[in-house]
DNA sequence: CTGTTAGCGCGTTCAT
DNA sequence: ATGAACGCGCTAACAG
């Protein structure tokens, strides 16, 4: 019971191997009536070609590869669905890689890693110059950058800074009485900073804008809810002002403070503003003020260009590089 | 400047195909100092083998799928991790598809799909019996399962009913007065019930213990942290006597009820108690009683046996099944 | 020990 | 409009 090949359906139809590819791949000419009988055959025969094969010929595979830092956040999972959504229009298959490692990152910088057999390559946040020799990631096939510029390649990205600044414009309209709740990024080569950026724009803003900042407002926080909680109970007992306006480098942040604030029986949106950033599924029912950033639209926008690259015939193609801006998402907070 | 191919380092070396193939492979005889022409060869040609060639001859790829329902969760996240350990170790690689949607299922119901491409696959969490026609998976490739059950393949699982009945045991130690805050699945081929098992083994627990049980007493929330907040408010606001147990089916609900019992001054371990299921990374910072599901070790039991299915020798192999036991870690709040 | 050759399953000429 | 033959890059089998 071995799988059918296009040689069994050729038999089965009375025709010629030629024939039936040329059914399977809408090419060339063929009569309404042998196509009907190539169907039939294949029918029968429950056959369908061989990616393996397919891609060993025509070098394309109809896949497209997603690399991702990883995969337990739900700015990811966004991303995967926008990007699966466009590419299954047009009958390509998403395929996840996460760089689970640096074991991994090693593998990684082998063109021939299935990684690159596909057909176009989206990488989501990664900083590439720093990841792959001489920032080139190896490979001929179209990639574009998600989530991350580059001068190199085709990318969709917010800038980080700019929603450290807009955030900063927001709390400014309430008080000058200011702080931030961030997390400390480990200077590694997997990092991208959006932490640091974040907290940079904010701050620059505020000085700008003549108010002088404390490096010392500047409190830290791992990624979970219970440290930004306990973090943000620390801030709180050590504010001496209210109001006071507090920026959460991101919305679980903002979260762990709008906690923190009810314990401590303040009011948040009068004796506390926070602004957070992502605009999470659960960030409206809290009331948290937050910057959104445009996954879908981002991803969707990468995937796009992505296909018309694969699908444009050969010859110089310029970059495209895409800035999103965050959308400022107003609640109760702030 | 096409990439070179095996054919380029034959000639460069001097040598036939088939010794290049030999030292690529480690098979047959070759002599130390051709390997040492060969090696040098590819060295200079910066030569690699084109994995779809070697997939389509050897019908290999030294690839591993792994299938899973979604990939923003802690227990998928460090599943990922942990088979891509073992599998590493053989220098397998993995490639992850996430079932995300109806239209991909239809994708992943034709054997020729690119996830059956690989020497095998690991689903995850997957109702195969719903999911593919007469709970076959469309592949003659080696399948396990991870968390789940079944009668045609092997697997490692843990059994969610036994969960729930260690919860009750739990907590009968404190108080007789009990209640569960849960997940109400939706009912589509997607779900495995998990929720529906757990909270099942728990009332039975509770019943053979002689002790009445409710169904009011078990109340709803979604998989976010603002709903169990919310939703644990309720619960404690309607409890008349204290102490009470609650069984919260996962962690996330369980810290949503502590943050809940803190904001209505009631004492976690005293006036609450609350056992969770799965020992996410922040459950120990609050205190939290749980049940740790053994995602690393089943996974990577799951993933041993994958390995040797494939290495084995044809001919005929005894399904195996491995139930894998929870773990209590126990801490303040029961 | 090493070279040569026949396919793996398919797409693509090139005849017809 | 259709069939035959070649080759994609590689491994396996067989000679030598």
């Amino acid at each position: 019971m071995k799988k059918p090949t296009i040689k069994d359906v050729a038999k089965k139809a009375n025709l010629g191997m030629g024939t039936i590819s040329r059914v399977l791949n809408n090419t060339g000419y063929v009569s309404k009536k042998t196509r009907k009988r190539v169907m039939k055959a294949i029918e029968e025969l429950n056959y369908s070609p061989d990616p393996t094969a397919r891609g060993l010929v025509s070098g394309t595979t109809n896949m497209i590869s997603i690399v991702v830092p990883m995969v337990r956040t739900e700015f990811y999972d966004r991303m995967l669905n926008a990007i699966d959504e466009i590419v299954s229009e047009k009958s390509y298959d998403t395929v996840i890689f996460p760089l689970l490692s640096k074991k991994r990152l090693e593998r990684f910088s082998d063109s021939n890693a299935f990684l690159y057999r596909t057909d176009g390559i989206v990488m989501a946040s990664m900083p590439v110059h720093k990841l792959f020799k001489d920032g080139i990631i190896p490979t001929d096939r179209n990639v574009v950058l998600v989530d991350m510029y580059s001068e190199r390649y085709d990318c969709a990205y917010v800038e980080n800074v700019d929603i450290g600044e807009e955030a900063a414009e927001v709390l400014l309209k309430h008080t000058d009485n200011l702080k931030v709740l961030t997390f400390i990024e480990p200077n590694n080569i997997f990092t991208t900073n959006v932490f640091s950026k974040r907290l940079n724009g904010f701050i620059n803003k505020v000085k700008d804008s003549g108010i002088s900042f404390n490096e010392d407002e500047v409190y830290h926080t791992e990624i979970n809810l219970h440290s930004a909680f306990n973090n943000s109970i620390k801030i709180l007992k050590q504010t001496k002002d209210f109001p006071v306006g507090i920026f959460t480098t991101c919305d679980l942040f903002g979260y762990g403070l709008t906690v923190a604030a009810k314990n401590l029986n303040l009011e948040v949106g009068k004796d506390v503003f926070i602004i957070g950033v992502d605009d999470q599924i659960w960030s409206k029912d809290i009331g948290l003020t937050t910057l959104k950033q445009p996954v879908e639209e981002m991803s969707q926008f990468a995937a796009e260009i992505l296909l018309n690259k694969i699908n444009k015939t050969e010859g110089y193609q310029e970059i495209v590089r895409k800035k999103f801006e965050s959308v400022l998402i107003k609640r109760d907070s702030a």
